[in-house]
DNA sequence: GATCAGATATACT
DNA sequence: GTATATCTGATCC
C-alpha cells in the first residue's frame, strides 16, 4: 500500500474528501499499529468556509491547516475529546478534510483497548473522537507529515470506491453553513456516524424554581 | 431511537 | 471574564 503524496491533497477539500474514503490510516506507536479505513469525511474550506477553525484567520490552533498539504490538523473539543483533519490545499492556503468515521482493519485488540467502551467492531471508530481513540491520536501529533515514511501516522492510498457508493449530505455538528452538503461517506457502511444537528445545545433551564 | 451531562481549551469581549 | 465547541457515553424510551 503506497503513501498519498502531498501533491494528490493539495487540492480542493471536497475533491480531497472523495480521494479519502476508502483511504487507510495507520499509526505505529510503541504498543502497536492500528489501521483504519475511511468511510466518512467531512470537506471544510478556510476563508469563505463560516464551519471552518480558519474562517476567521490564523491562530495558534489552525496554523497547520495554512500550511502544505498532506498534514495533520487535531485540536481538542468539548473539554474532553480530539478529532483529526487531514490538512488539504497549498501552503498559505487553509483547507481541511475531517475524519469522521472508519473500519478498524488491523491492530482491532489494541484498538479495543483503547476504546473499551465500544460496543462492538463497527463501533470503534464509528465517530471522529472514536477514530482518534483508537489510533491513539491526541494534539502532540498536530502537524505530522502523513505523507512522509517515517511518520508514526501515514495516510495510504486503500482500494478505490466507486462514486454511485458514496452519498453526501450536511455536515454534523456544525451550526454555519448547513445547506452545503460537505458531508461525504460510503453508503451503507455499517461505522458511518448517525448525524446530529448542529447548532447550539439548548441549555438546560429551570422554568420553575420552586417545583409543588 | 432520543435526550442529557460531562469538562476545558480556545477565541472573543 | 464568558461563550462556545467538527462529541461521547449513559440512560431513557
Amino acid at each position: 500500500m503506497r503513501q498519498f503524496t502531498e501533491a494528490e491533497l493539495a487540492v480542493d477539500p471536497v475533491a480531497a474528501a472523495h480521494l479519502l474514503l476508502g483511504a487507510v490510516l495507520e499509526s505505529d506507536r510503541p504498543d502497536g499499529t492500528v489501521r483504519v479505513r475511511l468511510t466518512e469525511v467531512e470537506a471544510y474550506r478556510g476563508g469563505d468556509d463560516p464551519a471552518s477553525h480558519c474562517y476567521r484567520g490564523k491562530t495558534p490552533r489552525n496554523e497547520v491547516m495554512f500550511g502544505p498539504a498532506g498534514h495533520l490538523y487535531v485540536y481538542f473539543v468539548y473539554g474532553m475529546h480530539h478529532c483529526a483533519n487531514v490538512v488539504t490545499l497549498t501552503d498559505g492556503v487553509p483547507g481541511a478534510v475531517l475524519l469522521r468515521a472508519g473500519q478498524v482493519v488491523d491492530g482491532e485488540a489494541l484498538a479495543r483497548t483503547r476504546r473499551p467502551a465500544a460496543r462492538g467492531t463497527t463501533d470503534l471508530a464509528r465517530g471522529p473522537a472514536k477514530l482518534t481513540g483508537v489510533l491513539g491520536l491526541d494534539r502532540a501529533d498536530n502537524g505530522l507529515d502523513l505523507t512522509d515514511p517515517a511518520s508514526p501516522v501515514r495516510l495510504l492510498v486503500g482500494d478505490p470506491v466507486a462514486t454511485e457508493d458514496i452519498r453526501s449530505g450536511p455536515r454534523v455538528g456544525v451550526a454555519a453553513a448547513v445547506d452545503v452538503p460537505w458531508r461525504f461517506w460510503i453508503a451503507g457502511d455499517k461505522s458511518v456516524s448517525a448525524y446530529r444537528l448542529g447548532g447550539r445545545r439548548r441549555k438546560q433551564v429551570r422554568t420553575d424554581p420552586f417545583p409543588t
